[in-house]
DNA sequence: GTAAGCAAGATTGTTGAACAATCTTGGCGT
DNA sequence: ACGCCAAGATTGTTCAACAATCTTGCTTAC
């Protein structure tokens, strides 16, 4: 059995409203967290017997996992952790550069939306500050989520997340793990201060600049451009 | 049985790959066509009964359509097809003013794009000049999809097509279905006009003015407001 | 007469087993 | 080394069963 799936079955096993639900949180939170990472095969009967529940719940699992573009089904060959590619990234960084700026530009700005952000800058620092390099990654999708929180809608932070799930995956993809996020911390901080301005415009055009870098930064890294 | 299901187990039944997707585009046709109401009751054994599928392949199929939020599943209670109220009205509109007018202003518009759109156009002119209303609808909905779609995204379009199809069961689910679409034929076209001339930015701007405007008029219609 | 409470029936949630279809693996022969 | 074929393993789908929960209709008490 995969040593990352070990104790699954001991977490919290109180009965579950849906357990294909339940089934299907537990190996997103395996894969998010890099303990399946991508490209591994997840076997129905393994998988069944380390969660404890039927095949058929499993496969229940899988289906929504599949509808979130966590995990790729291939027919008559098994379910697979999602590994995403060149053409992943671009389309990543496509709905970003659109959802992103838009919600900059014509979202409103709730009493304390910025504080929170000021908050999450902070983090990046600290996180800087002792080296801490998940921390960084962690509180830059934080800030980015944030910004699309403007939009006040929870059909475009869901796309967020899924998009910041399979930011995630290309990450533990990645032999090694270079600080992509070193470089943006101030840069955020900079975003902030101007939404906090009121230079809507300038700070969408800086953050689809900033998105510009970025995509062109990791698509180097992956070796899709020499 | 529902009258609304007849027929189904005798359409295309060669093998199919995965029959669960299979299921799931029937019924979301089905639903998308009016013919399953918002509010409907999707039993179990009936509908396994009529597609002649297993109750387990079935329950797959509504995993797929409840990602989708074409279904909604209470638990213990069943499947039901779902009914957008005033709420989810606001929603699909807090996301059309955001991505619409955004693949309008950065979107790249490939050529023939805007040659596609004109054809659009003037098939809900033919449409309006013979009164069909339905026609009308399908014109505006394709060249709303077709505006999104200069953002290059898949992820996008997809979003914008589950909004679509959230719209079309707003509609289904009106009592009287007034000529909402009219007012909005020669108001597409100048939007349009503007992009072919370059005008990004008053096009955007009069989009999102356009959305909020038909927003309005349909939570009044709906009697959200009063 | 109405409302609360309860029992019987129906529906959903989950499991286990079974079988067909397909893929993978290993050995075989050329 | 290469292709081919049979055996085993894995997935796709169905069926049957049972527990948990909901619905319905009846009874009973006030």
């Amino acid at each position: 059995m995969n040593a990352a799936l070990q104790g699954i079955a001991d977490a919290g096993h109180a009965t579950h409203a849906h357990t294909g639900a339940w089934v299907a949180a537990q190996l997103r939170q395996r894969i998010s967290d890099g303990l399946l990472p991508p490209g591994t095969k997840l076997s129905e009967q393994t998988l069944s017997e380390a969660l404890g529940v039927s095949r058929n719940t499993l496969r229940e699992a899988f289906t929504v996992l599949a509808g979130e573009s966590v995990v790729q089904r291939i027919p008559n060959r098994g379910v697979f952790v999602a590994a995403p590619g060149a053409d992943d990234v671009r389309e990543i960084y496509r709905v970003r550069r659109l959802i992103e700026p838009a919600a900059v530009l014509w979202g409103d700005v709730p009493a304390g939306a910025l504080d929170a952000m000021d908050v999450i800058v902070d983090k990046a620092r600290a996180a800087r500050a002792e080296g801490s390099v998940a921390g960084m990654a962690d509180a830059n999708q934080e800030l980015h989520k944030a910004l699309v929180s403007l939009s006040g809608s929870a059909s475009l932070d869901a796309l967020m997340e899924k998009v910041l799930a399979e930011m995630r995956l290309v990450f533990h993809a990645m032999a090694t793990t270079p600080d992509f996020h070193g470089h943006y911390v101030e840069r955020n901080a900079a975003l902030v201060a101007q939404i906090r301005n009121g230079q809507r415009e300038e700070a969408a055009a800086e953050l689809r600049r900033y998105l510009d870098g970025a995509e062109h930064e990791l698509l180097i890294h992956i070796g899709a451009i020499p």
